[in-house]
DNA sequence: CGGTATATCCGTATGGATATACCGGTGCGATACT
C-alpha cells in the first residue's frame, strides 16, 4: 500500500505507531519534524480502510495543495471551502455518493456549519468515517484564544464523533501547547508520538542590529545558496525592504496578507519557482510552502517566541543540505514587541499574556546569551538536547576553546620548564627576541596580555586583586598584581 | 514604545509646525454591494 501509492519502501521515524493505533481505533498527538511525513499518518488509514478520513486544516491554500499531490498518486481528494467552484462542488458531491472520497479538507470554521453537521452524520451512519484528523495543530494554542475562536470549539468534533480515532500533528509543539491540544480536542488516552525537533542541517547565528542592517543583510543573502526567505515584523517593513534590496541590486518580492490575492499569488510562484528567488514576508507566508533549497532564513526583528521561531526557520535546509538561520536583533525589540502582546491580548486573561511575555523574554535571552542556540531554542520547546556545534555560539567556543588550549599548554610548558610567572617569562622571551630594554619587554608582554583579552581566554579574578586567569581552566597564570591597563 | 495619520493652530496665504490618537501580525465564512 505504502509502496503503491507513495512510493516508499518502509516508514519514516515515527509514522508506523501512529498509523497502527489509528487503525485500532486510539486517538493520537504526532509532533513530527518538518518534512518527517506527517500526512501520510491519516492519509494511509484511508487506503487501508476504504473508507474517509476528514482532515481539519487552517489554509485554504494548505488543502488544495494537499488534493493536488493526492490526485497526482491517483487518490480520491478533494476540500470544502467557500470560494469553491460549482464545477467542484458538483465533483465533491458525486464523490460522496460513489463513496470514492477518501480524503475530505476543511477550515475549522466550516464545521459550525449545518450543511458540514449533516454531511457528518451521513458520514457517521454509514460507518465511513475512518478517523478525524487536526493538521497543524499548534494553531489550535496560537490562534484559538482571539484570532480564530473556531480552533477552540474543534472539541464538538470529540462529541459528535465518539467512536472514531481523532489524530493531531503538528512540526513544533511545546509542553504546554501539546496539554492546550489534548484538553481542547478532548483526546482521550491518546499514543503521544514525538520526534526530536532538531535539524542537523540547520546552523543558526544572532547578532545585534546594526544602526543600517543593509550591508549586513546583502553579504548574508549574497553568500546563501538557494531561495532566501527575509521575515520582518511589520507589512511597511516588509515592504521597505523589498524596494531597499530591489535597489541594492538584489531583487526581491515583498509578501503580507495586505496585498491583493493576485500579487500574494505571483510572490508565492516567484518563491517557489525562481532560481534564486529573495522573498521579504511577514509571517503570513511560510505554512505548507515546501522549496526544499531554502539556504537562508532571515529575520530583521526578534522572533516573539522559540516555538513561531523554529517554524519558520525550519523552512530552511528542507532538502537536508547545510543552511543558515541569522536573527539580526535589537533590545528596543522587546518592548515593542511587548506592547503589541500587550495590545493584541488587552481582553485576554492575565495568565495568557503572561505566558507571552515571558516567551518573548526567554527568545531575547537566547539571542542575548552565549550558550549554543540550538539547544536554548529546543529547551524552549520542552527538549532536552546538547549543544549542537553549528551555531555560532558554539563555533565561538571551540575557537576559544583552541585557542585557549594552544595557549594554555604553551605557557604551561614554559613556566616548568623556568619555574617562572609570566611577566618575567615575557621578558625573557622579549630578551631573547632581540628586545633590549626594559620598554620592549614590557611592550611585549602587553601584546601578549591584551591578544589574551581580546580573545577572551583571560579574565579578571573576582577577588579585586586584578589577577588574570585563563578562562577555561579557571587556573591563575599571574601571581601577582597586574595592571589590567596594559591589556585595555 | 515608536511610527504615522489626522487634527489644530497660526493669522491671512493656503503652507508648516506642533499636538493628539491610534496601531502594530496571522484567515476562515458570510454579507453587502457593484
Amino acid at each position: 500500500m505504502l509502496k503503491a501509492h507513495f512510493g516508499w519502501d518502509g516508514f519514516r521515524p515515527g509514522q508506523r505507531p501512529v498509523v497502527e493505533a489509528l487503525l485500532a481505533g486510539q486517538d493520537c498527538l504526532a509532533v513530527l519534524p518538518t518534512g518527517g511525513g506527517k500526512s501520510l499518518c491519516y492519509q494511509l488509514p484511508a487506503l487501508v480502510r476504504d473508507g474517509l478520513v476528514l482532515v481539519i486544516s487552517p489554509l485554504v491554500a494548505l488543502m488544495q495543495d494537499q488534493v493536488q499531490q493526492l490526485e497526482r498518486r491517483g487518490i480520491p481528494a478533494a476540500c470544502l471551502h467557500s470560494g469553491l467552484a460549482p464545477a467542484e462542488r458538483r465533483r465533491l458531491q458525486q464523490l460522496l455518493r460513489d463513496q470514492r472520497l477518501r480524503l475530505l479538507y476543511l477550515a475549522p470554521e466550516r464545521l459550525q456549519a449545518e450543511a458540514t453537521r449533516q454531511l457528518l452524520d451521513e458520514l457517521l451512519d454509514t460507518g465511513r468515517l475512518v478517523a478525524l484528523a487536526v493538521d497543524e495543530a499548534h494553531c489550535i494554542s496560537a490562534w484559538g484564544h482571539d484570532f480564530r475562536p473556531d480552533y477552540r470549539r474543534l472539541g464538538h468534533l470529540r462529541q459528535i464523533c465518539p467512536g472514531v480515532p481523532l489524530v493531531a500533528l503538528s512540526a513544533t509543539a511545546a509542553p504546554q501547547v501539546r496539554a492546550d491540544i489534548i484538553r481542547l480536542l478532548q483526546l482521550r488516552r491518546p499514543l503521544i508520538q514525538v520526534r526530536s525537533a532538531r535539524r542537523t542541517n540547520l546552523h543558526y547565528a544572532m547578532a545585534r542590529r546594526p544602526a543600517d542592517p543593509l550591508p549586513l543583510v546583502l553579504e548574508a543573502v549574497g553568500e546563501a545558496r538557494g531561495a532566501v526567505l527575509i521575515y520582518a515584523r511589520t507589512r511597511r517593513s516588509v515592504e521597505q525592504w523589498a524596494r531597499r534590496l530591489t535597489d541594492a541590486g538584489v531583487e526581491a518580492i515583498a509578501y503580507h496578507a495586505g496585498m491583493d490575492a493576485e500579487s500574494r499569488s505571483l510572490a508565492l510562484e516567484h518563491f517557489q519557482s525562481a532560481p534564486r528567488p529573495v522573498l521579504v514576508a511577514t509571517v503570513a507566508f511560510g505554512m505548507g510552502v515546501d522549496r526544499p533549497d531554502v539556504g537562508l532564513v532571515l529575520h530583521l526583528d526578534l522572533p516573539a517566541s522559540a516555538e513561531g521561531y523554529l517554524q519558520e526557520s525550519g523552512r530552511a535546509g528542507r532538502d537536508g543540505l547545510p543552511a543558515r538561520c541569522l536573527v539580526l536583533f535589537d533590545p528596543g525589540d522587546r518592548t515593542s514587541l511587548g506592547w503589541a502582546i500587550r495590545g493584541a491580548e488587552q481582553r485576554q486573561d492575565a495568565q495568557r499574556l503572561e505566558l507571552a511575555q515571558r516567551q518573548l523574554r526567554r527568545m531575547e535571552a537566547v539571542a542575548e546569551g552565549d550558550g549554543c542556540r540550538e539547544q536554548a531554542l529546543l529547551l524552549a520547546v520542552g527538549e532536552v538536547a546538547s549543544p549542537c556545534g553549528r551555531c555560532d555560539n558554539c563555533k565561538a567556543a571551540r575557537r576559544r576553546r583552541d585557542w585557549s588550549a594552544q595557549v594554555s599548554t604553551l605557557l604551561e610548558a614554559l613556566e616548568e620548564r623556568h619555574g617562572r610567572d609570566l611577566r618575567s617569562l615575557a621578558e625573557e622571551l622579549a630578551a631573547e627576541g632581540g628586545a633590549g630594554t626594559q620598554q620592549e619587554a614590557e611592550d611585549c608582554w602587553a601584546w601578549l596580555a591584551r591578544r589574551l583579552v581580546q580573545e577572551e581566554l583571560i579574565s579578571e579574578s573576582d577577588d579585586g586583586a586584578q589577577r588574570l586567569y585563563l578562562r577555561s581552566s579557571g587556573r591563575q597564570y599571574l601571581r601577582r598584581p597586574w595592571p589590567l591597563h596594559w591589556a585595555a
